[in-house]
DNA sequence: CTGACAGGAGTAATCGATTACAATACAAGA
DNA sequence: TCTTGTATTGTAATCGATTACTCCTGTCAG
């Protein structure tokens, strides 16, 4: 009934046809040395009536280059990543694939998606570490697929690889500064789990701010984990005593966690209390209440990924990068 | 100073370093004919000494199997395709990769990324079709790349490959009619282009419960493009007569459109005036106000179409499937 | 004791493209 | 006319794995 499962038509399909070699068919195909005309137009006749496309497996095989990246992410659903992909698509060619996979912060199914990676499937891995792994990241470097780590950086890589990360010591700090400014008397910080780099150095970055521009500030922390609950968790833990004045999450997801347990509590956002986040949160706007937030710019951290990982493609022995890219302090209000 | 660049290790040096032929390290990893312990653990010694990663393009040139499937949708940053995407990851097995790109609701670069995807280097293709390629897709499903249709099928395809969609005209009539039944007199209706399946079965499934349980209802339309911008389009042309009971957007994005819009006119959702929205709208809960909307459930969709994708790739000649499935309907409460 | 058969391992063909090298034709210069 | 060079095209090796076949060895029924 179908013609499902018939077999592909090949090069030699199409040099038979168009009474030629398959050399000069690969040649018409990559314009790598030059056929007369005469027999360019036979070729492309052939090709266009056989419907033929060029085995990719095959290709690649004989030329070591798969015309794909690799990206791999703790998270592809979370829209801070997405942005990112997007925009490395953005500035890659199209007839470069994406290979994606997520390793849902889980070290040993990272390694395993490392391992399926790492079968010269790909010319060049993107990858945003769940940690733990680093041995094995640098081996990939080392056997020939570049890796260009984003988001966050392991000490042990740092200045091995190529990376594109974040300035999340002074966007804390500023977030925190501008915060201070409004002369608050306490704060409650939320902090993400001290494993992921991001994490830490975001926690530094607050902290120096408030040494340097308000030392007698009453601080209270809360570690959490990155995860709306544990934003809920972190306000129930402030509420059981006298509620600060501000309240800064560190990544958005917490955020939406505090301000909505806020909410519930009866509290109006920028005027009982004020909010700061790392990261925006989505359709804000409607709300309509005052935030200050930190404003990442992932599709643009996504497009300077993708530009890194085109140098790194066109000289395998290019300088290593370590790009640090600083964010926009942002305030939505009423 | 990197050893960038040398010789991957191949099966043949395995082969020599176990003192055995490459056949029998090939069977020992396949475990696709019986082989002496001996000689098993000979050869496992030799992959993990030497760190071996087979060459996925030579055996996917010689299986034919790529163990990857290609995703292809108008837009990976939409969070409704990366949910279902993270559903499809849920049910494939960890050395499946995903193959994605975006079409960016273009034809002609869906075409493009089409036959960068049919070059054999995937099992399986799922796409959610920009429109206007369906004789490029009947001819990759049948020239031997099953494809699954998911969130739009074109009338022509129908019945002819496998598909997953919702149940967009159903849904979209209970959501009218959820609002009827609150006795409004007048409603607007922002539909999406009608020259994709999904806006135009939402629209007839409204005017269907329209036309069934408030024939004399006061109903004006705009024709939207399913983006943010045309959601506010929509309601500043709504706003140059007198507001109506309710307003009704046929996709989220322009939902967010106009109630922005709505609220910047001083409106007070579910107060002033009543709104749905065919699909919801994330952190509304921290708006607070009332929302009717169909609530989507783009991960279990996602799964059950990997469990589609799964079926056809065990059975390339199993009967075609097309699943429409029903969406439950939510509101979100002061 | 012999032929049949099965288990286990090796040899070499194969997948479909690219490309080094060889071969050919033809034109220009000696 | 002969040499040399240039422009095209063809031939066949090659990439790294899988697998059809072949071969050897030992077991067992007759």
């Amino acid at each position: 009934m179908t013609a499902r499962g018939r077999r592909n038509i090949t090069i030699k399909d199409v040099a038979r046809y168009a009474g030629v070699s398959t050399a000069t068919v690969s040649r018409v195909l990559n314009g790598s040395s030059p056929v007369k005309d005469e027999l360019v137009e036979r070729v492309q006749h052939a090709v266009t009536t056989l419907g033929y496309h060029p085995n990719a497996a095959a290709r690649t095989l004989k030329t070591r280059k798969a015309n794909a990246i690799g990206i791999l992410v703790p998270d592809i659903s979370n829209p801070y990543f997405m942005q990112i992909i997007k925009g490395i698509e953005d500035v890659m060619a199209l007839d470069f694939s994406l290979l994606m996979a997520s390793s849902d912060e889980d070290s040993n199914k990272e390694k395993k998606l490392l391992n399926v990676l790492s079968e010269d499937r790909i010319d060049c891995l993107v990858l945003a570490t769940a940690g733990g792994n680093d041995e094995v990241i640098r081996t990939i470097d080392e056997k020939g697929i570049p890796v260009v780590l984003i988001d966050r950086l392991p000490e042990s890589l740092a200045n091995v690889m190529d990376s594109v990360v974040e300035d999340n010591f002074w966007s804390a700090y500023e977030l925190a500064q501008s915060m201070i400014n409004l002369g608050i008397k306490s704060l409650g910080i939320i902090h993400g789990p001290m494993s992921a780099s991001t994490a830490y150095q975001r926690a530094s970055g607050c902290m120096a701010a408030i040494r340097q521009h308000a030392p007698r500030l009453a601080v209270r922390e809360y570690f959490g984990d990155f995860t709306l609950e544990s934003g809920e968790r972190a306000v129930e833990h402030f509420l059981q005593e006298d509620a600060p004045e501000a309240i800064i999450a560190l990544n958005n997801l917490m955020a939406v966690g505090a301000i909505s347990k806020l909410i519930k509590h009866g509290f109006v956002i920028g005027k009982d209390i004020v909010a700061g986040s790392y990261g925006a949160i989505e359709n804000y706007l409607l709300f309509g209440s005052s935030l200050r937030y930190v404003e990442q710019e992932p599709r643009t951290l996504g497009k300077l990924t993708g530009r890194v990982v085109q140098r790194r493609l066109e000289d395998r022995h290019a300088e290593v990068v370590s790009h640090v890219v600083k964010q926009q302090l942002g305030i939505t209000v009423k």
